[in-house]
DNA sequence: GCTTGACATTCCTATATCGGTATGTATCAT
DNA sequence: ATGATACATACCGATATAGGAATGTCAAGC
């Protein structure tokens, strides 16, 4: 068989470098289209095209004003990455047990 | 131009989604690769191959017993990943400033 | 020695994806 | 209406990758 599918995947979508630096630029803010490609020097229909991948896996929001659209992170989408990888956080950090209290702790709290 | 190379990238060996599930069968432990071959029913090639991505980009550790090969996962090797995470985590969840502070006050008690 | 067992590696094919170019679609300005 | 702007999409070619099958390597047992 061939290579698996990439799209529609969190873990895959930010697998790709320039789709990160996307995130990384557009930052807690909003950015339009225009914006993020003269900030990475990417070609427009690059940016359009890993836009796409993000929106597709939910880790983009796009509002249209005018002919402009703003783009701004979904920090959500993320969760499933930051809890996949916090399981493996005693690995590297025995003291990531406090944090580990410290976060159910939050979550009782949001959900009760 | 073609598609960009994945491997060698901690993010991108994370994308795979058959690399992820060795991760997770060998957790906190050590297993031969028999061992994972039989619990998740991959082929020992294609885990074997899997194994050897996630040892270049230093995300599992290999000892040698007889003609055993046991793999246990580097947890360290998580922390890029982590850490880019985290940086939008206040994107989901503001009550993270929390966590936040206290990560940082971990670090300094690490590296003093 | 030879054989078996446990993995690693090589060769091969199919295909999803990336980037480039060109084109399409709205929206605004005149 | 015409043109310009902002962005999305379609089409195309190149290639890295995943999986399968076969083979190689190395240790242990006889």
């Amino acid at each position: 068989m061939a290579r698996t599918p990439t799209t529609a995947d969190v873990f895959n979508a930010i697998g790709d470098e320039h789709r990160r630096s996307i995130l990384d630029t557009i930052g807690t803010g909003e950015l339009a289209v225009g914006e993020i490609v003269s900030a990475l020097g990417f070609t427009q229909p690059q940016v359009s095209k890993h836009l796409k991948v993000l929106r597709d896996v939910g880790l983009v929001q796009c509002s249209r004003t005018g002919r402009h659209r703003h783009y701004r992170v979904n920090g959500a989408g993320l969760r499933p990455i930051d809890e996949w990888v916090r399981g493996f956080a005693a690995l590297w950090n025995e003291r990531y047990d406090l944090l580990d209290d410290l976060l159910v702790e939050l979550q009782h709290e949001e959900s009760p």
